[in-house]
DNA sequence: CGTCAGCTTGACTCATCTCAACTAGGGTGG
DNA sequence: CCACCCTAGTTGAGATGAGTCAAGCTGACG
């Protein structure tokens, strides 16, 4: 992140994504649940150094594919999609990114995704030259951002079988189960699941359209297992949602 | 791979993947297309002294999804097939590995998927704690499997691009062109596409049914874009199929 | 208070699936 | 050696889940 500035926002701009009142990695709110945790507190000192906090608005570009990859990001608020154009314009959402996820894991020459903020996002920027620096000076830092990799791996996996092989309703059960157990890791409730994205950005990750996926979500609700509300839904039901997800 | 026995066979024997006359990591043939790439004449001494040769005869079980993982593998002769089940038994194929490939990149303790041979397959099994070790010893044989698992995350999200907005026909094209490259790093031919795999394999791996990707090939067939032969297909006009497949 | 993006809903279409029949090759045992 | 079977593949006819096109609703914002 920025080193801190010298005069601190006041308390109540808070929760103004682009502001935060202590930018320090030890007062980092999703270090716990970060690649950051393989380091100790004084590595965390090499990280700091090489960090810069950067904010983007909503719908703001944050890279494009196929660019040259001259940083990796650490989310620290806001969601991020992940996504790829097909030349036509048909776009595959590979990927949101909730606070605390990594952006970059592949340490390639070229992006191989384009990214943008869904809503105002904050992320830690790392230079690609000086974070590899640091990552062949500390195997565990590396040994982590393997283990990052393999699970990013089984989730791809996992929604390859989604998008290969289930249902329009299966598909959607199981997105929001998913991202309720997403939000629940980071401290979010179990009944209110938070849905920044559009029904169009949903749709282009589960392989449909944006109006089977607003009719899935309308039957869902009218069959009183969810109710739809500002923001996401709220959950009337999950037993019957998780049962519709395979779960 | 079971121990060499004492009495070689006999040369003749050469082609049968349940034999080979060179059993040593030096004289491996995939050596150079696969994670083994990453170590020297020395360091190979310490892989070969875990490494087993192990065979599979076609459509014969390698190891079953959520079991104890407890060997890494790198496939040397054959095709194998990953694949994840829903409970009702509708298959997802996440990938096919050709000779060269490796099979355990996560080092979890489960394996995420099922995975069983196409063809008679022959590997070079490690058991996961001294791979493991091995590997917390040679930072750059972890760099190397860091870098396979990102290569193949990123195909795997290539590969959802495909599952979720490509129709049937750019499915198959990109199948078809997958597969050629995948032979023609291995040597094999830019014309003959050899699909070891059956349809409904084909199928599982692209989110269709059998008579989908028959009906299609058929089509490719019937437009003089290739020619079905025995295990495979052969191509007449690579750049309509490339086209078809959008590259 | 008009505009616009996001969302919902309806009517109709169509790409792919389902079900079913048929063919071809390979292996086995009488 | 051939009759049988079994697996894999092909093809057709009809069904259907999800897409397309279109209209209207709603809330945020200038």
């Amino acid at each position: 992140m920025a080193p801190q500035e010298a005069t601190k926002p006041p308390e109540w701009a808070a929760p103004c994504p682009h502001e935060r009142t202590d930018t320090t990695c030890a007062g980092c709110k999703v270090r716990g649940v970060s690649i950051c945790a393989a380091l100790d507190a004084s590595e965390l000192g090499a990280l700091e150094a090489i960090a810069e906090d950067v904010h983007y608005d909503a719908r703001e570009t944050i890279l494009l594919q196929d660019d040259a990859a001259d940083a990796v990001y650490n989310v620290t608020q806001g969601t991020v999609r992940l996504y790829k154009l097909l030349p036509d314009g048909r776009r595959q959402i590979v990927g949101f990114l909730l606070p605390g996820d990594f952006m970059g894991l592949a340490l390639s020459d070229r992006y191989p995704f384009s990214a943008d903020a869904v809503e105002p996002v904050a992320a830690c920027r790392f230079a690609r030259g000086a974070f590899s620096s640091l990552v062949d000076e500390k195997p565990h830092l590396l040994r982590r951002l393997h283990e990052a990799a393999t699970h990013e791996l089984s989730l791809a996996q996992d929604h390859m079988v989604l998008l290969g092989r289930r249902t329009a309703d299966e598909k959607v059960a199981a997105f929001l189960l998913g991202m309720r157990e997403r939000w629940r890791r980071l401290g979010g409730s179990l009944v209110i699941i938070l849905l920044p994205m559009t029904r169009q950005d949903i749709a282009d990750y589960l392989g449909l359209t944006l109006e089977t996926v607003s009719r899935t979500i309308s039957k869902f609700a009218r069959s009183r297992m969810l109710l739809v509300v500002p923001d996401g839904v709220r959950f009337l039901d999950p037993a019957r949602i998780e049962a519709l997800a395979g779960h």
